[in-house]
DNA sequence: TTCATAAGAGACCTACTTGTCTTTTGTGAA
DNA sequence: TTCACAAAAGACAAGTAGGTCTCTTATGAA
């Protein structure tokens, strides 16, 4: 399965478990690992309460470490559980199905995306924009509102047109 | 003075030379320093035949040796002529003014963008589009046609309304 | 209470872009 | 023919994203 974010729209491509496409142009690794990661869990908390780094990392083809220091911050912000020793893992919590996606790209990435100057400009505000500042404005409203609306329930029932899953392997 | 290429306009902002906004969002600052290199070089031609690398690093407020390195390869390319030695420096050639800015992309940070997936799929082509193949395809063409239609002669003389000259500082 | 287990933490590596510094090479005018 | 000058070349370092490896810490069931 395969979340695949694009700017304002989120498309339906397939329908096979555990395959998923790295989400370009606008995002880092970082996001769309945790992304899957965390809807990895989701998905499989019906039939397993805690699922280990190591299925995880495997399911997804993931560099196993790098994806373990991205789900511990995922942790830290309790967007997940997780417990150490046996049986432990990461799972689900009370929290995790209301999670916007923006709240894991401020995470994973930082938020600073959505308020810098897309031309680089030291000087660039409503008063004194850059040529691009109105246009650059609306996209990232309309990006923020797709980011903020969307959260990892609707990813994990599939429920919004804007969504898509995708079976394609990176 | 600034140029300013956005996705598929180039917008002219201001009067005053020798300051430069940085190229954002969808190249590289090599490329920005590039165009903006051969731009001081063409712009000083009339009062003054070769402009020397530290005089262009310093009005230009870049990095006089990285900035080197990039002319190097505008020399190699043709683009520039440069000489070594007292009065040496970098001056324009016949071909300079007629270069699309394509060309100068192409050898600062390649073309490779033109034709990647932009979803990072390893196989997408017309036949097996990713879920933005299509969209993407005419995004790009829009802006390589830009790229290849605007010349550094365009820029020079500021001649089309895509274009942006900006004295803000980057 | 032990101990295998699994996350956490930290050091380190790779690749790439950007940036700095020093040495080498070519050159034009005196 | 010399020599100061300026580009070329090359070594090296910083910054960042991404990735690997090892050691430490917490835990839960036996």
């Amino acid at each position: 399965m395969i979340i695949i974010i694009f700017p304002n729209d989120i498309y339906q491509y397939g329908e096979q478990l555990d395959d998923f496409i790295l989400l370009h142009m606008f995002f880092t690794k970082s996001f769309g690992y945790a992304v899957r990661g965390i809807l990895y869990v989701a998905l499989m908390s019906d039939e397993k309460k805690r699922v280990q780094i190591d299925e995880i990392a495997e399911r997804l083809s993931v560099p196993k470490h790098f994806l373990g220091k991205i789900m511990n911050k995922i942790v830290k912000e309790k967007i997940l559980d997780s417990t150490k020793g046996p049986y432990g893992g990461f799972s689900i919590n009370q929290d995790t199905l209301s999670i916007p996606l923006i709240k894991v790209l401020e995470v994973t990435e930082g938020l600073e995306q959505f308020s810098m100057c897309a031309l680089g400009l030291r000087k660039c505000d409503p008063d004194h924009p850059c040529p691009v500042h109105h246009d650059m404005e609306r996209l990232r409203s309309d990006l923020k509102k797709t980011l903020t609306d969307a959260t990892i329930n609707d990813l994990v029932i599939g429920n919004k047109p804007e969504l898509i899953r995708n079976i394609s392997a990176y």
